[in-house]
DNA sequence: CTCCTTATTTACTCCGACATATTATTCCTG
DNA sequence: CAGGAATAATATGTCGGAGTAAATAAGGAG
């Protein structure tokens, strides 16, 4: 038996050591604990966690742990703490969704339907633009990495991740090529998203159509320097995109 | 003389007690100025921060206030530290520029012209966008809420800080209205960015245009149901939004 | 001479106890 | 009953030391 004598005291920090890897600081797990907890409503907005010390030795770490954890959740906006009232869950609209990490954290649990949608329809905003704007300003270095990173999807398709990633540098590489860095910011959260909504679809089953032409038409219309159709068509594979996770999701 | 004796040491503690307040608590005050000295490229990315201990006293702070501030800075994407190796600054790219509280960093010093026109860019494809969603989806709070923003920006005018609150208010009240959690979330950062351009402005000389008819003309739009109406008219809003900072950035 | 292995050193990481500051609550006074 | 002062609860800030991971240098094998 390598168990620990008294299990039931154990617990949370066992569960915690699970998350622990190289690079993984100790602090960094508590935070992605604590996060999942709060994105997956086990903690509601409103909600005060229970003291500093006696969290702290509940999951049978320092307060300083514990306190850096909390400090990572306050500059993401999901919770606030003062002296006397306690450590509280901000209401939602307070919290940074677009950070690629809490996005991360709320995807760890069942992902919610709602926001998904409102993902997706993020989405069919900034990505056409972004194809028009990149069809206006690309240059022979972008189309290389978009060229690339078609042939990378060819190749391992997007049930493997080498696929998955290959797509998101075929959408990276398009943010980038609009020469906007806030647009290449969003790029960030945006691929997180979409990375977890596509591994969320492999979950269910094979899909039933296939995703290069889409992305192929984009890419011919940026080339081109036609920039109204490269919006269109990027606004097309969206939708495609959207109608194929939420088809999966239903069932 | 009221100063401290040694002005030479004190210097870095004296600046940072400044910037403290109710509710700011010290390791803020350090990430503030840390995050300050990054986005105003003090440090460039690739630096490495002198020690942990080292600058710790040289603040004349704990290290743990240090660390916590530390720790803001890393979720926020702006540094990463390991062992042996220090904290050193990320690129660019990894930095998480549309959390309110970085953007509020990026523009504490002279804000950067190109960034700013990114922003505005930015600004251009999510809020016609947004108010397209808005004028399908509207209901009569929302709109209640709009009407009043809009008698706020007209008592006050947008030289005066409510006015700019009004402002900001009909704003987010037309993200509100699109139901979409994801661009709600945005807005906080567009707001933000949106106060800190238009405080800009307001520097340089008093607004030649009255921005009330534009206003006026999105409401319309969008109290009518008349989608694309309202996102031409908010397209119309925002550029005519860039020209004038625009113009008033070049002088 | 090059490459791999090992040792050392350096800086972050984590700890826990102590002192302080802040503020929600309570209770007292007018 | 209302307002304000005392109280208690809780987070904030401090300190210094032991532990740990990783970059660099030294040494050995091929």
């Amino acid at each position: 038996m390598t168990e620990p004598k008294s299990a039931n005291d154990e617990d949370g920090a066992e569960r915690l050591k699970e998350t622990r890897g190289p690079g993984r600081r100790l602090h960094g797990a508590i935070a992605h604990k604590l996060g999942t907890a709060i994105l997956s409503g086990q903690y509601a907005p409103g909600d005060v966690l229970s003291g500093e010390v006696a969290f702290a030795e509940e999951l049978k770490v320092s307060r300083s742990a514990y306190r850096e954890a909390i400090q990572v959740l306050t500059a993401k906006g999901l919770v606030a703490s003062r002296p006397k009232a306690g450590t509280r869950v901000l209401p939602r609209d307070r919290w940074n969704l677009l950070d690629p990490e809490v996005l991360a954290w709320a995807f760890a649990g069942e992902p919610d339907v709602e926001f998904v949608r409102d993902l997706f329809e993020l989405r069919a905003i900034i990505e056409p633009a972004a194809a028009r704007l990149a069809a206006q300003r690309r240059d022979k270095a972008d189309l290389k990495v978009m060229k690339d990173a078609l042939a990378g999807m060819r190749r391992h398709t997007l049930t493997t991740d080498a696929g998955r990633a290959a797509d998101r540098d075929f959408h990276n590489a398009i943010l980038q090529a609009t020469r906007n860095h806030a647009l290449v910011v969003l790029s960030a959260s945006i691929g997180a998203a979409v990375h977890w909504t596509t591994q969320f679809k492999q979950r269910s089953r094979e899909l039933p159509r296939n995703p290069i032409p889409d992305h192929v038409r984009v890419y011919d219309a940026i080339a081109a320097g036609e920039a109204e159709a490269a919006a269109e068509a990027m606004g097309v594979l969206v939708d495609l995109a959207l109608e194929d996770t939420r088809s999966s999701m239903e069932n």
